[in-house]
DNA sequence: AAAGCCCCTTCCGTCACACGGAAGTACCGT
DNA sequence: ACGGTACTTCCGTGTGACGGAAGGGGCTTT
């Protein structure tokens, strides 16, 4: 794609992802729209590095020492160790998956998650995305956004995932403004028929919305209200571990 | 450092250490030996690309888009995926540190670690590498790695953490051993005085032993009899989930 | 308030080295 | 034996990487 040198290397990247998590050479050269010869060149050097692997059936996947690399992401692994301890207090009470997500621009991303083999399966999968409006998680964090941000995400259209699932803006806003009057979200049904989530802000060290966690459960079996507490808690635990003990709750702007 | 640019990028990377997960742009250049309008140039396409992201300070960090790449790393989040639900049994019914890693060389990384606010502290990180000699899923690695890695790892002179670290290639070979026959590792205090943890194999697709598990447990009150069932069987679950329910147990090489 | 320092950004002429076509090797299945 | 696919190596061309230099902003020092 990009005629830089550099930009070859990050297209080489580009061409993972999470139903192609090992290409042969050729793939790798497709997928990056480039020269045979120019992707071996460039995958050689990824190689060298440890950037690559190459498996016995000769196919590259994405290496150790770029996982290495981005474990030092703060907003990655750094968040995620700092929030274990709150989260698997929270696991164990509930038995529920239990996620973390921070905003990557209108959409949410992953960054842990709990999930005993008896929680109800969830689409979603750290290091993935998922728009912001469907989910527990994503409308905190769009709650919490900065306002070009929301406008943004509000403009858009929104993928319908269920019956319930919020298209709408002006239901989307008010939405919004409940979250940030109550520092709570709730996705009822939102994402599968089977599922609703419950979700709390996490603040960092300055008092910014930099995360949010969340509970999910059985749709039909869930109390929100009876979860709410634990979620709060344990989101509230992890702010204090950032450093931002003050403030229980965001300033309310809406 | 290398003269490519696609090495100059590589470069930029390397400068991030566990020390060092915020630098500005002069320390990149400096730590990644380039000049600053070289390397100017370089973080700037990183930074479109998401690889790296500046914060309010305007020093550098590690990027989001990284962490997403990375997590495609079979051996990375991908092995994790799969070992989540047993290490959180793990975890639940001992309420101590549970490890997991992988060889990367001659070390061990650990590529997830469930750490209860109530546990021994201990010095690893996920993303961490650690010597292999010392610690219990090194043990367990290193006495299934190739003979050629084994010598190698052997020859080297072994760091001395405690003064129960083992540091003679003689008693280490017998140690190996031993781990090969019981299919079972103990590492007592050897990293920390306070630290004991106890460590098993888990094996691929094709039977390959490709990560250790482990607990780490408070030493004195410690019971390596008692806690190796349950290592043994959440190792054999992974494994099974893995796809190689066959071979409870490594062959015997001798 | 001027001088000094540090960090960042932009510009641009030179030339190294990235580029990729082509040829060569290897390994299929038919 | 042959067409197809995948990988590796080579090397002449010209493009874009390179980095010195100059300019700008913010901070502390005297």
């Amino acid at each position: 794609m990009s005629p830089t040198a550099s930009g070859k290397l990050l297209a080489i990247l580009d061409a993972f992802d999470t139903d192609h998590t090992a290409l042969t050479l050729s793939e790798l050269a497709r997928r990056a729209r480039m020269p045979l010869s120019t992707a071996h060149r460039v995958v050689g050097e990824l190689l060298i590095w440890g950037g690559l692997e190459r498996g016995a059936d000769q196919r590259y996947r994405i290496g150790l020492r770029l996982w290495e690399v981005a474990s030092m992401a703060p907003r990655g692994l750094g968040l995620r160790e700092a929030a274990l301890p709150y989260m698997s207090d929270l696991y164990e009470a509930t038995h529920e998956n239990v996620q973390l997500a921070v905003r990557e621009g209108i959409e949410v991303m992953f960054v842990e998650r709990i999930a005993g083999r008896h929680a109800v399966p969830v689409l979603t999968r750290v290091g993935g995305r998922f728009p912001m409006s469907a989910t527990g998680v994503g409308l905190v964090l769009l709650a919490h956004a900065p306002a070009e941000v929301q406008e943004q995400a509000l403009a858009q259209t929104m993928e319908r995932f269920t019956s319930r699932t919020v298209t709408d803006p002006g239901v989307l806003r008010r939405i919004l403004a409940d979250v940030r009057r109550t520092g709570l979200a709730v996705s009822d049904r939102q994402v599968t028929m089977d599922a609703l989530s419950v979700a709390a802000p996490v603040t960092g060290a300055d008092g910014e919305v930099i995360a949010a966690l969340s509970v999910v459960v059985q749709a039909d079996r869930a109390e929100p209200n009876s979860l709410a507490p634990a979620v709060r808690a344990a989101a509230r635990g992890i702010s204090r571990a950032l450093g931002s003990a003050l403030r229980p709750r965001a300033r309310v702007t809406g």
